[in-house]
DNA sequence: AGTATCTACTACAATCTGTCGTAGTACCGC
DNA sequence: GCGGTACTACGACAGATTGTAGTAGATACT
């Protein structure tokens, strides 16, 4: 993902559940794009699967298809797959150089497991 | 990182130890590459950091600058980085959608920690 | 000497990304 | 109904990254 691919990711999770094009573009004022640059990168967003967007009228709102946090979650379980046998090593390296607040949560996590 | 990319550093870590050119690419032969284009993707991982490689003679030998487990952990790790505030949900949604296997191993490398 | 091998450099097409513009179409206020 | 406004759909183009390889020059083997 590029740059402002992420940017526009983010401003549509900084917004509250579905956002139009004009709120994104709102959103990333400090990078003064055209309204269009948006639109554009959106659309990438869109064919990506990245983000959906639904009907409202005459325009379209867009929402991230996942959360911030399944997002992330599902990049590491990605990462994790794709490293074969080697998982066990990788996660053992992965909490061995964790930060004490990430262990805390992790543990939590564990812990709350149904 | 692109497919080709991945493949030849697949192709390190397959090896044992450090690689020259010529064994990697006799590691990727399904792909029919020209010798070059190894030695061009080589240098571009390089390049990037991914990939060391020390003089042996005249020739290089390459190695990944990272296990492939360790690499696995930064890639979560920074994956992690980047959520921001939401980390500990990134981590619950994490180990909400792990399989039973990587549980274990979780819980064993949690349970490992000095 | 001639041949194989390796690096260094260059090249070029394909794809991805950043960045818009324009054309068409629909809606709003007057 | 008309003119401005807002949106989408599509096209464009330059810069970066990636896939793919060739050539030139140095070195080593036979």
């Amino acid at each position: 993902m590029g740059e402002l691919e992420q940017a526009v990711l983010d401003a549509l999770w900084d917004g509250d559940g579905t956002s139009s094009g004009r709120e994104v573009h709102a959103r990333l004022e400090g990078r003064d794009l055209a309204y269009t640059t948006v639109m554009t990168v959106l659309d990438r967003l869109v064919a990506k699967d990245l983000v959906v967007r639904e009907r409202d009228g005459r325009a379209f709102r867009y929402a991230p298809r996942l959360s911030r946090a399944a997002m992330t979650a599902e990049v590491m379980r990605e990462a994790l797959e794709a490293t074969g046998a080697d998982r066990d090593q990788a996660l053992v390296s992965f909490v061995g150089e964790a930060s004490a607040e990430d262990l805390a949560a992790l543990r939590r996590a564990l812990a709350d497991l149904t």
